[in-house]
DNA sequence: CGGAACATCCCATAATCATGGGAGTTCGGG
DNA sequence: CCCGAACTCCCATGATTATGGGATGTTCCG
């Protein structure tokens, strides 16, 4: 079964290098190409791509918007970003926004081929820059040194608070008196330096 | 100049192997290799290794621990996971523990030596499948149906009330009398079907 | 025009939370 | 064995929130 590629990049002369290639390559279906991300949603709708690679710099509205209504929806479409900048903002915010790698413009028309396929079999194919990025965006914050201070029970409250638990539920919750749970509290508003539930969650979240 | 690897790996034969071809390859060193991480902290302290090549599975305590604690006290110390397992749960708790990349066991000397090469120079070497994960896990989710309801002067006055601020504060910082600031919230929690500030907050964040 | 949605403000009562003080238990060092 | 840290429980007073009313003005749209 071919792989259907539909091709958003306002540059006439790498569009139809790329429409080219796909056409001329068995396993690929060229479903559509275009200069603008306009009728995206129509389009995308209409020529049902397994696949979209989509420009970052487009004319008009960009490609992360693009990336965006796509991802909304027909979720189960890929959209492969080409960039001619490694390492940009823009690429970061075009993964978050739901593209699923990224390849760089000046890539061997074999290694985009390559690409496409591995993001239809389930791959994120990115830079090795891109990724380490997109890894440190994944680390768990240390915790804080003023939650390091917090006793096991009183930031089991404070994490039973946050929920959105009233004393009594968190009382029932961690089975003590609410009284206890009020004394906890005091202690953590007075090491946190704080003075409402909702500041002292404020400040476990961060 | 030459990268100083550390090697935790359990598997005698699999350590003794990745040693050896440490060894031979012009371009590295080999700190050390050990089969447990009890002393992880002191060894790489002393060691000080440019990559730490870590076994996921290890005896007592598991590598992901072993990553947190190396990455708390020697942040610029890379670490590169090793597992059997393509794919698992615990590839990703360690990525998000802090390791830079992992390899599979299985996978060719000579693509370990390149991965390790790849992490030094700022790569993040990972199968497609858990880059496509991470790639998941990176994704703003859309705004839910419950949050789409609230106007914007409801969103906003629930921002800075999960911000930490009182109903005083919050009229302040929106500029409108702090009743304005009670019927916004009353329309909040109508909307979302709550009875508290936490619990409003804790909705929001999710 | 006449709702409908949004934003603004006021009041009163009940429920919770904030703060200060007091006190008993357990447990692991010094 | 005593101390401190952590956890537990109780009470009282004042501040803040929760909930249910009612009210005015704007904007947008059929």
């Amino acid at each position: 079964m071919s792989i259907r590629v539909l091709i958003y990049e306002d540059n006439v002369t790498l569009r139809e290098a790329l429409s080219f290639l796909i056409e001329a390559t068995p396993s690929f279906v060229l479903a559509g190409a275009f200069g603008d991300t306009m009728l995206v949603e129509k389009q995308v709708g209409e020529l049902t791509p397994d696949v979209v690679l989509m420009d970052i710099e487009m004319p008009g509205q960009d490609g992360i918007q693009a990336v965006l209504k796509i991802r909304r929806q027909f979720a189960p479409v890929d959209v492969l970003m080409l960039t001619v900048f490694d390492d940009d903002e823009r690429v970061f915010q075009a993964l978050s926004a739901g593209a699923t790698g990224y390849l760089l413009k000046k890539t061997a028309p074999a290694r985009i081929m390559e690409a496409i396929s591995e993001v239809y079999n389930g791959g994120a194919p990115m830079s090795p820059a891109i990724a380490r990025r997109v890894l440190l965006s994944l680390r768990q914050p240390a915790i804080s040194e003023e939650m390091a201070q917090l006793t096991n029970r009183e930031t089991e409250v404070l994490s039973l608070l946050a929920g959105g638990l009233s004393y009594k539920l968190v009382a029932v919750e961690a089975g003590i008196s609410i009284e206890t749970v009020r004394t906890h509290v005091k202690r953590i508003y007075e090491k946190l330096h704080v003075h409402s539930v909702t500041e002292a969650i404020a400040r476990y979240r961060r």
